[in-house]
DNA sequence: TCAAAAGTGTTATCCTTACACCCATGT
DNA sequence: ACATGGGTGTAAGGATAACACTTTTGA
């Protein structure tokens, strides 16, 4: 008699609002931080996508706009949400990832549904002020655990930017599941049904707040891909309001890829790329002088080859 | 009572050989090409991964290297393999993708297993000698489907390269599924149980050799990706021997991406990047000059922030 | 000697990076 | 007037695209 399979779907659905690049989540008392998620019913879903829709609404009486798959995990050994569902105690849980985007991190109508932050998941991310003060300590642990290993020091050389190795923004994953392998995210020994590692109480804040299940892998997965997209894909508008300042689109950029970006040359390379236009309107309310706005060229798309933004470093 | 979801695996192994970009299939007589592609047991399976390295093993003699993960089909109403397997006629089938790269298109033992030219699959991808003369007929087809609506010619002839547009050789799947929506693909009429559009024998093996249930979609999606990822990954590599000439990998990658390029710049691009070294031997089988035979440095990618391959088209 | 393929030189142009400075508003 | 953020000029250096030519082998 064969195992059951049942299709758990997780949503990573990010915005930008109140200086933070931010993610829907759902928080219970008394349990780590959950994304929204629910199973696949096959008789009644359509599409993954359709069944997404419907339960991060009914979770969170939020309708994210822009939606992507990610990734379908399906390991044994790293614990699933919905194991128990369906009164099925064994159930094999597929794990389905999906992100989506929105400039609307406002109304959100169901209790316990939140925007995090998403530094507060993987506060090593963000490089945007220098680098991270949670990296001192995150270092220290992963050389000890590296220890004589060359191969090892090397992965953790090259992810954690160790040694004057270049920060590579896009590895989010890789990094998260680094510090899984070493034992360093909670979530590490709780799969295993052991006691955590005492460096991570430790390290305290630095390592990040844990999720339920797999969430903060599928968070980290989005992080990943929604970084990588941004260069090769106008993603960024999915994020903005119809009429936005160039300083308000850098900031969303910088708050999403953690790195600080140069102004000028930012603007220059957006202005090459057809992307946005001036609205010949103005907004009062930034403090200084008034700043134009701008709206996203959707019809650009037409006529472009390589649609992404350049994201001008600014070394400090 | 619920009903059964299955998952099924399928592989687009992909390899260079006999000068064509090749995908390993499985042909049984009197029925359309397959993908290796099999059930995954919740019970033995601990990762996908090995399921599917175990099967593609035992269905074509032949191990890939190079792994990883495409997409997760679940749409009903698109044909999934494996609808009837386990006795439940009923099942809902889940269709997970994974992409594989070797560099050894030989060793096939298993009968009914053949490297099959992708080109048989998408006759109007393969832009090396210019515009491919399988899309006449698909244009003539395309601009009858689109008829009066702006939005579906704009789609066609971004796609397809109409009307002066430039090719983008990534939107292989875009461009399958823009042909499967209009009836063009013989998947279309299959899926849905109706009989073919008549333009398609009209059209004849313009439109490419069909597949089993999604392979074909599936396909689609590894070429879009596997070219993508040339751009920003060193994966054609993948794809070489250990000791390769430079013609030859340029060779692999216009096969791949389905366009010519330029040579002294794709050289000098190459010699830039850092990422292949000389091996002092030559190549003395070159029907010309021996060429030098080069290997790929693995590890450059420790140091390297941007590790693709510039694809420096060459107009004719 | 000629076909075939390998391999090299050079220039114009464009893009990226990096420098610092001026402008318009509210308090 | 000054703090705050908006917005611009310009030059050096590197990457890309485009031009054609020389070299070494086998037949």
């Amino acid at each position: 008699m064969s195992q059951r399979i049942v299709i758990g779907l997780s949503a990573v659905v990010a915005a930008v609002a109140d200086g933070e690049a931010r993610v829907l989540t759902v928080r219970t008392p008394g349990q780590p931080a959950a994304l929204p998620f629910g199973p696949f019913d096959p008789e009644a879903g359509r599409t993954f996508e359709i069944a997404l829709r419907t339960f991060v609404s009914a979770q969170t009486g939020f309708n994210p706009g822009y939606v992507e798959q990610l990734y379908t995990f399906g390991d044994k050994g790293r614990d699933a949400p919905l194991a128990a569902v369906d009164g099925a105690q064994a159930a094999r849980v597929i794990s389905v990832g999906y992100l989506g985007l929105t400039a609307r991190a406002d109304t959100v109508a169901q209790a316990g549904a939140t925007w995090s932050a998403i530094t507060g998941f993987f506060p090593w991310e963000n490089w945007r002020d220098g680098r991270p003060a949670a990296l001192a300590g995150i270092e220290a642990a992963l050389r000890n655990w590296a220890g004589a290993s060359a191969a090892r020091l090397s992965r953790v050389r090259l992810l954690f930017a160790l040694d004057e190795a270049p920060w590579n923004d896009e590895r989010v994953l890789e990094r998260y599941e680094l510090l899984y392998e070493a034992g360093l995210a909670q979530e590490a020994a709780r799969d295993r049904g052991e006691t955590p590692d005492p460096a991570i109480a430790l390290l305290g804040p630095a390592l990040g707040e844990p999720m339920i299940s797999d969430h903060r892998r599928i968070l980290a997965t989005a992080l990943s891909r929604l970084r990588g997209k941004l260069r090769y894909r106008p993603v960024i508008f999915e994020m903005m309001p119809d009429a936005f300042t160039l300083s308000a689109l850098q900031k969303a950029v910088e708050l999403v890829a953690g790195v600080p970006l140069h102004k000028q040359n930012f603007r220059r390379a957006l202005e090459r790329s057809g992307l946005v236009e001036g609205l010949g309107r103005l907004d009062q309310e930034t403090g200084g002088r008034p700043a134009e706005l701008f709206r996203f060229r959707r019809e650009s798309l037409a006529s472009r080859s390589a649609p992404g933004l350049s994201l001008p470093l600014l070394r400090d």
